[in-house]
DNA sequence: AATGAATGAGGATTCATTCAT
DNA sequence: AATGAATGAATCCTCATTCAT
């Protein structure tokens, strides 16, 4: 017995680590926060020793940026290419872009914005990491798609910069709600609940005048088959 | 005569004490957040020494508890009464606190929903106090708005609590942006803009469809003499 | 009694701390080295902690470097004082500063050279700032003596570099030995014989040949009234 | 037959290893010194991995070991057997013994001095060691010399030990110049020219009166086909 | 014989808090 | 009431060494 679990701490596993180090570091950030999550921690709940976590991520910023890379960022290009496709309503696409948000809402990775808020005061680099690889990328994908919808006469003349905070801020603050003060409400939010009660406040705020007898005909169902992410 | 010129000054000086320490602890808290300022900043920015900010509060996270109390309920109990008022249109009276709303982002005071949703997990029974006493109470007076422009035939039916954080989502978000990511970034948000932009983004999805023709009356002026504070 | 020794830790000794402290940090280096030193060791044996060492000295390196100012320094410039002095043959001042350097051998400061040598790889600022304020200073000093006594023709020509490395390697060198491998050696260096010796096998190598005859009638007698120091 | 050349590619390995890693060592701590040098960077440099190294050597105070034992030993005994030999005049084998060492100075070898000199403290059987079979060995080569010098009439009667000193101590010096100091220091020191200005200065402090005439006769080339080595 | 993944002890520094003055 | 010297717990990262493969 004490031989299996001598054997089990040298077991050699390198494929799987980076993940389940990856795993347990996003599972205490977002319980305790950035900075105040020791490496200890993480290397505890990863089943490893401090050394090896040091032998697969350079440090504590690296290891966060790692979970933005992984679980962000193919979230935004999703979104991305929502957006670049041409075949629908840009409110359609706006529509589909909200529900997978929702739906990203509910993924451990939503801890994610909150950590950087948190914690982007005090790592400077790491903010400016964040700031160019996700939010300003996020914001430009609404931004264009907005653009993208007022040149083809779908949407209104729009203050792009201030309509885009309006839209995500609902998406976003769920997320920040979620892991934080949310944990200690009896409400819960329903974010595709969310998703939707959004985009129908804002539909008729974006659609020019025209266009606004088309509002109810948008899609009706939940997308499938997401995982996780942030569209 | 001059020992009770001493006195008085010294009497003066123990009633002023606590809050030019919270004042102090406010502006290094908005400047570097909760847990990267130190005791001695907010003493040396009080004008004493760690052992008299010791005298008056028993620790850091006393402070924050306190600062809190002071700085934000009080704005929530001027939100509370805009809506009690009887005698405007429920949009105007959202209009109002919008703007309001908008004019906090700019105080220092702005800083404590981030300091929160950072450290509200690291200390449970302060953030169940800001759950119940701000953000509960500050939903709730946005949710009573709603319920009274739907019972008056201004509003449609709504979703209540979910519009709530549509609504409210946009102005929180920028208080947060501000004091995080947003310190690395370019852009600057104009608290005032996004307000008026937000609102005439929703407009059309909160009023009732007869109402909607009377949407551009709104008032136009920004208000007049609030020094800081979030609705 | 324990609460004697509880008093005791709390005792308030602001004037006496530092040097308390740079004291044992030197006794510490000279055993140890520089890197093998923790400052936990300093401060035990100091009769502090490691927060109170904190707040006399910014580090580890400054207090090396404190050491080096106090202790080294002020050698080096009575030194310089000597060779200034216009009044005695060159040879006499070599065999002056020669008698102080061997006085300071025995002194505990003179483990500092050999902590130097041994760490200025690994702190590459320590090693600037010695090199700068005492090595190069302390060559010259010895680089202007040779100078002045070729200039007066009390000296040959000599490569000067060179030779100032010949005079001073050896008492630089008992130095390194009394402190590294001379702790586990029988033998005892005398430095004042070491001193005397050198100077007698480099004086007709020094003088020009018509002032070799003075050679013998150098001050006999060794320096009184110093407690420590390296000329 | 390609089996076998692979078995005698692995015997040769097998040999060659020790030695390998052996160079690559000392050329480590040359570089970095010897608590600076991480027994991966030796692995690396030899080419092996970690867990290869420790097959050899039992951990990293034995790779010094050996080296000391490899790398020092033989110079010593260069030096004896030059002392030995009948045939010329003492300065002459002592200018000899200054050119070797000179020659040693720029030797990758050089390090080890200045090694030991540090971490001496650290390593008290290390010490010991070194001081018997190097420092005691070296110095006794030079006295013998002396001794010699002094029995046939070329040397004045001297002070055997403390001029043992003064002759050897520029060289080391030099040596421990190079791997510490004189690696911030802009100024160059040149090995030979040293040796040949020390020897030019002690010179006449050594030979017997009547024998001070001879002095300018001595051998005037470098030696040829060292390629490392300390005297 | 060789590998290299895994270990874990070790140490400088910061800062909230205490308490003698 | 006010001070500020003193405390010591807390934490990131390095690297010599081990051992399953």
């Amino acid at each position: 017995m004490e031989a299996a679990t001598k054997a089990a701490r040298w077991q050699r596993r390198k494929e799987a680590r980076p993940n389940e180090i990856l795993d347990a570091a996003l599972a205490c950030f977002a319980e305790r926060g950035f900075s105040a999550t020791r490496v200890d921690d993480v290397a505890a709940r990863a089943g490893v020793t401090k050394g090896t976590l040091y032998l697969y991520f350079s440090g504590k910023e690296e290891l966060l940026k790692a979970l933005v890379r992984q679980s962000i960022i193919p979230n935004i290009e999703r979104a991305e290419a929502l957006v670049a496709a041409e075949d629908e309503p840009c409110a359609v696409i706006l529509q589909r872009i909200l529900q997978l948000w929702a739906h990203a809402i509910t993924a451990p990775q939503s801890a994610i914005p909150k950590i950087m808020i948190a914690d982007a005061g005090n790592f400077p680099e790491l903010a400016r990491f964040y700031l160019e690889e996700v939010a300003s990328r996020g914001m430009g994908v609404v931004a264009n798609l907005l653009r993208k919808g007022i040149a083809r006469g779908e949407f209104r003349p729009l203050d792009i910069d201030h309509t885009v905070f309006s839209i995500i801020s609902p998406m976003l603050f769920a997320m920040l709600w979620r892991h934080s003060l949310g944990r200690h409400d009896k409400r819960r939010i329903d974010a595709a609940t969310l998703g939707q009660a959004h985009f129908d406040l804002i539909c008729r705020g974006l659609l020019a005048d025209g266009d606004a007898a088309r509002t109810p005909c948008l899609i009706p169902n939940p997308p499938r088959g997401h995982e996780d992410g942030t569209p």
